[in-house]
Parts: structure tokens; C-alpha cells; sequence
DNA sequence: CTGAAAGCGCTAACAC
DNA sequence: GTGTTAGCGCTTTCAG
């Protein structure tokens, strides 16, 4: 006897009114829903996920596919989402298609994440997070009609929330602008690392539309790459403080990690910051308080809240049109930034 | 017409067929398994887990509960599980059970994920990191008889892996030892994170033993608390080291971040590492590299990978036995200690 | 507002 | 080795 039979039968009512008074259904009266939730509860009831998606189609879960599963953002995005989820009721059955260490090699592990475990049926949507889907992915997407929401860029036919970086970057500079300095280098991401939606490329973009506007030439020795680690931040910002050719009173670092290496860096070579060096970050990463950091906070766990809540809206209005929202940010002025030093 | 049926009608043969075909069942002629691959690609069919699930009583997936979302452990130990996990074609679905910014609160979280979601026979087990479960819980479990694998700690009825914190701790101290220190000082978690498995106080114990086993009397206020973090061990390194009732020569910290907080802490006090203070950690985090931190490495990624391993057992062998295995570790010796100071 | 009954898409006996 | 068939435990028309 199944489950829901026993429930029903202690209930004395049909299965269907079980089913029906359990997923809150309006046309149940009170008294029934109460005799019912009764013996669930006394009977330790609670439905079978997979019969109940095998008859509606609707999983209660959602995936949520990620790049990487390192890296500050990353977690908290994941986080955030995942606490949304809960929060309504879902399930977050988790990819990510991070081969750096062994194991399959990456396309390989996109194509089984999309060929086998999203087409399995076992989600009701997705959540890319920094992801460029290729056109083919896209497709299977869209066939198997699961609404897919992005964060971090465009996505074809998707609900995307996206932080615009540009803009990010240009007030990060113009904040160093503004308390005088001319000489800002830039730390940025390194090519391998610009395959989904050119991130890097945007930020550096916007370092160079705000020089640019403030009629600052730039220059190509102050810009660096490095891989938004803090050792990465800390190794370009030994070669820029390093270098000669170039006297920079301030650095621009793409994340709050390189920012804090590039601190660490000016620290080792007897640079004060900010008197002699003002840093500068993107992210609102937890250490960045500790250091002092000025930086462009992104609330990434809120992105990921974002996401799921658009996600639900897609799932319960098949009518909802994609759509696309800007994330919001915000200047965090610490010590680590200043007027720039009499030359 | 269910899909699977398209598939056997294009195959010509019958559905069970298809099913044993693409279940890797041996019982299936090569011809004929080739002739349903073929098919199957053809119409772009990918099981139903949950038409599967609710067939079989199997689903592919296993939960991984983590009390936190945060802290590198956690993480890395996620991306282990998770990469066995693909590999081995299974999903993953995570619980955490962080309320620490708004959201539920603890132990609402805690009864949900038990309750309702673990319940739903979403998973066919359980991964439970760093989390001493409540006997109600493990009733649950042993209920639903799901396996059940803990990574950090006895667990009734269920395989467990852990590391052997007081063997870490005795390491750890007697490196310091060795070099010569007495005057070893400790930074380990505070008691509000002690819920779970007592893996600070297991540590304390660790060092106190070792300094005993050496004639080293133990002295309180060499003893500090923090939270794991940076931060947490800066500051408690300035507690330590500007306290003028002790004179530490070396501080062994609980984590690796920990560590680091110390080490900056010690450059900010104007001491040198080693020089003046050694400095050790655990856990082979990749900051420790980039600042020559000696740690004792717990490799929390093969955890992950073991865990699953050791679930996979289980889910494949209904006779397997709870088991315990110990997780490995390694001292692993950079810049950061030394030998003792001359007094 | 509630019940009866027909599946949802697959797997696993059981036959052959 | 392969086909037939009876469910797995629910949800959802369709009646009433």
C-alpha cells in the first residue's frame, strides 16, 4: 500500500484529497486539510519526489551551474542561491564544470552536464552563473523548455541579472581620479580566464573609458594580468612597482583578492599605502574590512538570491518574458586609498 | 507515447530492452545494445529520473549536508564529493545548514532538511561534513534507510572518515618541540564553534599532550581563542604577543588562515618570522604557499572523493559494513618555522 | 468540495 | 537474450 494511501485512509478521505490538501490547494476545505495534515504528520508522511514529478513534471529542484567552485564569488553566489532555495522549498542539485584538477577534461564535463544530467529531468530550471553557454548548449536548453536564468552576462532567450562592469570600473577609477591621482595601473584578469563574457575585458574597458575621459593617456606597462588570487595580485604588483619605466601612485586590481596582494606587495617593497600607493578592489570581499580595502562591493549573495527569485517567477508564469536586470554595487571607501603624493 | 518507447519502436525491440540496454546490464546482446545506442542518440533520449527513480527506487543523486557554506574545508571537501560524484555519474544535492545572515533560523534549517527534503527520497544517501548529528536525526536516517558517510567525526550506525585531530595536534607541537621552542603558544577555535564533533577541543588536547609528553608545563595564557579566520588570528596574535606575562617563540594556530593572521600580525608587530616567532597551521591551504607557511596538510578534497567512495560501497553492497577509516595528513615544512630564539 | 480512475515513464519479475 | 506485464506513488482530469 502506498504512502499516500495510508495517509488518505487514516484521514478517511481519497488520496486525491490528501494530495490535493498537502500542496495547499485552495479548494480544500479547512476541516478536511487539517484531518489530513494530522496524519501526515502522525504518520511521518512526506511525499515521494520522484512519484510526485514523475505525475506533475515539476521537480522542486533547481540546478545551479557554476564554473568554478573555488574562488570567493563563486561560493557566495552559491550560497545566497542556495538559501532562496530552501527558503521556497527547493532542492539545488549543483554543477560545476571546474576540470583543474584531474579528472575529465572540461568540455567533456559540459557536455555530460548538459547532454545527461540536466536532460534527466531532475531540475525544474537553471542558474548559470558566469557562464557563456555555446549556441548548442543553448538549444538543449531551450528544448527541453526549462527556463534558465544567467548571472554575469547575456544569455539568448534567458532572464539574465547582470552587474554592469564597465560602470563598475569606471568609478573605481574615477575615485582615484578624483582625489588626484594620474598614474593608476590596472590588474586585471588574464585572457585564459576572459571565456565567458569577456569579464576582464569589460573592467578594462571601463579603467580605460574613465582615463580616457579625464583626458589621462594610458599605458600599456601599467597594465598587468593576473589571476584574481591574492598571490597573483601580489606578483603583477611586484613586477608594476618594479618596473622603471612606470612611477604608478595607485592600483586598480579587478577583485578585492588581488587588490589585497597588490597591498601585501607594496608592503614588502616599503611602500606605504595609502600615502605613497592608494589600492583599490572589486568585490566587498570579508578581508578587504580587515585590510582596510576600498573596494566596489557586488553582493554576490544577493545575486544569487536574485536569481532564484526570477527563476521562481519563470516557473510559476509560463508567460513571464526573459529579462534583464542590472545588479547593484556600491563604492566602499576604507584607508587604503588617498590623495595622491606631491610628485 | 512515453519517450522510451520511441526508442524501442525505432530500435524494434521492446522497451525493457531499451532499459537493460542503456542500464549497462550484461544480459543485453552486443548487436542489439549497439542498435538501441544508436537509437537512443538518434532521438536525443536521456532517462527520466524520476519516471527511473520511482521504478527503481534508486536516484542517482546523493545530499551532502555541510553546516557551513563558507570556509575553505567546507569547500573543497564540496568539490572532492563533487567531482566523484560526476564521475560516477551521480548528482549531487546540497544542504547547508548556515543561517548565520537572517533566512530560517539554525535548527528550523536543521528540521527541514531532515524533515522534509532528505524525506522527499530525493537521495539514495547522505554525505554529512563536520556535522555531529542529533539522535532524532539519525533515527530518521537509519529510518529511510539511506548510508550514511561522515567525514569528521563518529557517527552511530554510519562509515566514517576523520582525521586524527590530537595525532595533527602532537605533530604539530612536537615540530615546534624539536626546533627547540617551549614557549609554544596556542591560537585554537572558541568554544560556540565546538558543536560539531569537538575537533577544537580534540586539537587543545593534541598540544597539550605533546608539550606534557615533552616536561613543558602548559600555561592558560598561551592559550587563545579565535574563529578560524584571518582576522580571528591577527587579532589574537596581538593578545599574545603584546601580552607582557608570556614570551611566546613560536604559535601554533588550528587553521592555516589562522596562521596567516599571525604572521601578519607578527610582521605588523615588528617581530620576524621565523627569526623571531614560528609560526605552523593546519590544513595546506593555497595561501600558505605564498606566504612559506609549515602547516600539516589534510588534503580536504580526497576527504570529499573518499567520502563518496565509501557511499558508493554502500550504495552498491546493502551488506557493506559501517566502517571507520582515518584520513590522511602531512607536515608539510616552509619558511615560517625555525629554530628557537636564543633566550 | 471530494472521489474514482487514468496515467506519468520507467524497471523488474516472470515467461519464453 | 528478449518480450510481456504489473506496478512504483503520486497528480490530475472528470464526474458528481
Amino acid at each position: 500500500m502506498s504512502s499516500i494511501e495510508k495517509v488518505a485512509r487514516l484521514a478517511g478521505v481519497s488520496t486525491a484529497t490528501v494530495s490535493r490538501a498537502l500542496a495547499g490547494k485552495s479548494t480544500v476545505s479547512q476541516a478536511t486539510r487539517l484531518k489530513v495534515e494530522a496524519a501526515a504528520k502522525e504518520l511521518g508522511y512526506v511525499v515521494s519526489s520522484a512519484a510526485s514529478s514523475l505525475a506533475s513534471g515539476r521537480t522542486r529542484n533547481v540546478g545551479v551551474v557554476m564554473p568554478f567552485l573555488s574562488g570567493w564569488f563563486y561560493v557566495r553566489v552559491l550560497k545566497g542561491a542556495h538559501m532562496a532555495l530552501a527558503d521556497a522549498g527547493y532542492d539545488l542539485t549543483l554543477y560545476h564544470l571546474d576540470a583543474s584538477d584531474g579528472g575529465t577534461d572540461l568540455q567533456r564535463r559540459r557536455e555530460r552536464v548538459f547532454d545527461e544530467f540536466l536532460r534527466r529531468q531532475r531540475v525544474d530550471g537553471l542558474i548559470a552563473v558566469s557562464l557563456e553557454l555555446q549556441d548548442a548548449e543553448i538549444d538543449k536548453l531551450h528544448a527541453s523548455g526549462k527556463p534558465v536564468v544567467g548571472i554575469g552576462g547575456p544569455l539568448a532567450g534567458a532572464s539574465t541579472l547582470s552587474i554592469d562592469d564597465t560602470a563598475v570600473s569606471m568609478l573605481a577609477t574615477e575615485h582615484l581620479v578624483a582625489l588626484g591621482h594620474s598614474q593608476i595601473a590596472y590588474i586585471g584578469g588574464s585572457a585564459h580566464l576572459d571565456l565567458d563574457f569577456h569579464l576582464p575585458r569589460r573592467r578594462l574597458d571601463g579603467y580605460t573609458a574613465a582615463l580616457e575621459q579625464h583626458g589621462i593617456a594610458s599605458d600599456p606597462l601599467m597594465v598587468r594580468t593576473a589571476d584574481f588570487t591574492i598571490e597573483g595580485g601580489y606578483n603583477a604588483t611586484l613586477q608594476l612597482l618594479g618596473d622603471p619605466r612606470v612611477r604608478p601612485t595607485a592600483i586598480f586590481a579587478a577583485s578585492d583578492e588581488m587588490a589585497i596582494g597588490a597591498i601585501l606587495a607594496a608592503r614588502d617593497l616599503g611602500r606605504r599605502v595609502p600615502e605613497d600607493l592608494s589600492v583599490i578592489g572589486i568585490d566587498g570581499h570579508e578581508l578587504g574590512e580587515f585590510f582596510g580595502l576600498t573596494t566596489i562591493s557586488q553582493f554576490p549573495e544577493t545575486q544569487g538570491r536574485l536569481a532564484v527569485e526570477s527563476l521562481l517567477v519563470a516557473l510559476n508564469d509560463a508567460q513571464a518574458h526573459p529579462h534583464h536586470s542590472a545588479l547593484p554595487f556600491e563604492l566602499k571607501v576604507r584607508r587604503s586609498t588617498a590623495v595622491a603624493p606631491q610628485a
